[in-house]
DNA sequence: GACAGGCACGAACGGTCGTACTATTATGCG
DNA sequence: CGCATAATAGTACGACCGTTCGTGCCTGTC
C-alpha cells in the first residue's frame, strides 16, 4: 500500500522484523546466541514459522550479519559522504562510528565487532563473511584517509593504511572502555586520541 | 613428589589440566563454548567426573577466566618487571602482550579479549570478573606509563591514563588485524603505531 | 465458488545441554 | 596391610537445541 514499500510482501516484512531483532540480540549476546527458539519468542512467531524464513540456523546468522553490515553502511558510512572530502569527512566517519550503537539502539555495542571476535578463529561461512567485511572496511577507511592526503590536510607521504590501522584501534578501545569508563568519559578519551593521532600526520 | 608441587594432590592436578584445556578452548571459541561435555571429552574424563571438580558450569567459567588472567600476569606482566622502569619496561610489556597468544599456544588469541566482548553487556559474575580485570589492567598500565614520565622519558604533564588508553587501542587492533593482515604485517603495523604514539609524548 | 500459493502453526524427532543422584575405583595415611 | 576419604564413573532427569513434517489459515485469481 505505501508507495515506498510497493514490493514488500507479508513474508519479506516478517523476515525484516526477524532480522532486526536478530541484529539487536547479536549486538548484546553475540551471533552464537541467535537460537531459533529465542528469536521466535522475541518476534511472537512459532519456531517452525520463523525457521521457514531461513533454510538453516547458519543462513539465519549470515543474514543477520549482512543486515548488521547494511545498517552500518547506511548509518555510518553513507552519511559521512555528505561531508566534504578530506579531514571533515574523516571526522564525520569517526563520529558516526562511535555514536552508532547508541543511535541505532544497539545496547550491546557494535554487532560487527562482536561477530569479528566470535568467528575470527572459527572456519566457516561466518568467518569468511566477517573477514570480507573487515577487509572492505579497511579499504574504505584507507580511501577516506587518502582523500585527506590529497587535499593536503594530511602530510604527503603519509601511509593511509597506517592511519586507518590506528583509527580502528581508537574505535576498538572506545567500544571496550565504554563500560568500564562510562560513555561520556570513553567518548572524551576517544576524541582526544583521534585528534592527537591526526595531528601527528598534519603537515607543519 | 616433585618439590615444586608438594601439596598438589591428584585432584588438584586434574583440575589444573581441565583449566588449561578450558583456557585453550575459550581462546578459540569463547567462554560460552565451555560445555561440560566437550571439556570432558577433551580431558578424557566423564562428564560427571569433570563436573565434580566445579560446583556448576558458571564456577567452571569463572575459574577458567581466573586461570587465563593468572597466565597473563605470569607471562606478560611479571616478566616486564625485569626491565628497568620507564620506556624500556613499557616496551617490554607491549612486546610481551602482543606475542603472548602465540607463545602460550593460544591459537584463538587473547582469551581475556574474548571474555570482555562476551560479557561486556551481560550482567552476572562473569561480567563482574571481566570488568574487575579490565580496571586492574588499566591501573597497572597507567602506572607503568607514569614511571616513564617519572624517569623523564615521557614529557611531564602527560596524562598516563590517556597514553594507556591509546596503547590498549593498538593492542586491540593488533589482535583484530592479525587474521586479515597476517601476524607479520600486523606486528609491524602495531610496532609502528606504538612507536609513533610514544613519540608524541616524548619531550622535545 | 473453486482453486492455488504464500505463510504460519503444532507436534515430534534425535541430540546435547547442565545437573542430580548413586556406585565404584583410586589414593594416601596409620 | 586396612581403611577412610578423595576422585571418578554411571545413570537418569528435564530443558532446550535445530530440524522435519503435516496441516490449516489467509489472500488473490480464474
Amino acid at each position: 500500500m505505501t508507495p515506498a514499500a510497493l514490493k514488500a510482501t507479508k513474508g519479506e516484512e516478517t523476515r525484516a522484523q526477524i532480522l532486526a531483532a536478530a541484529v539487536e540480540q547479536a549486538s548484546a549476546r553475540g551471533f552464537e546466541s541467535l537460537t531459533i527458539g529465542s528469536l521466535a519468542e522475541r518476534t511472537g512467531l512459532s519456531k517452525s514459522g520463523l525457521f521457514a524464513h531461513f533454510g538453516s540456523k547458519l543462513d539465519l546468522q549470515v543474514a543477520a550479519l549482512d543486515e548488521a553490515a547494511r545498517q552500518f553502511t547506511e548509518q555510518v558510512f553513507l552519511p559521512a559522504l555528505k561531508a566534504p572530502r578530506g579531514l571533515k569527512r574523516l571526522r564525520a566517519l569517526f563520529e558516526n562510528w562511535i555514536t552508532w550503537p547508541q543511535r541505532a539502539r544497539l545496547p550491546g555495542g557494535c554487532p560487527i565487532d562482536a561477530a569479528t571476535r566470535e568467528y575470527d578463529h572459527h572456519p566457516g561461512p561466518m568467518r569468511d563473511a566477517v573477514i570480507d567485511r573487515q577487509r572492505l572496511l579497511d579499504r574504505e577507511l584507507s580511501k577516506t584517509v587518502q582523500l585527506a592526503i590529497d587535499t593536503g590536510e594530511l602530510a604527503p607521504g603519509t601511509d593511509p593504511a597506517e592511519v586507518a590501522f590506528s583509527i580502528l584501534g581508537v574505535v576498538l578501545v572506545f567500544y571496550r572502555s565504554e563500560l568500564s569508563l562510562g560513555t561520556a568519559e570513553a567518548t572524551r578519551r576517544a576524541r582526544t586520541a583521534f585528534d592527537r593521532l591526526l595531528q601527528q600526520y598534519t603537515p607543519r
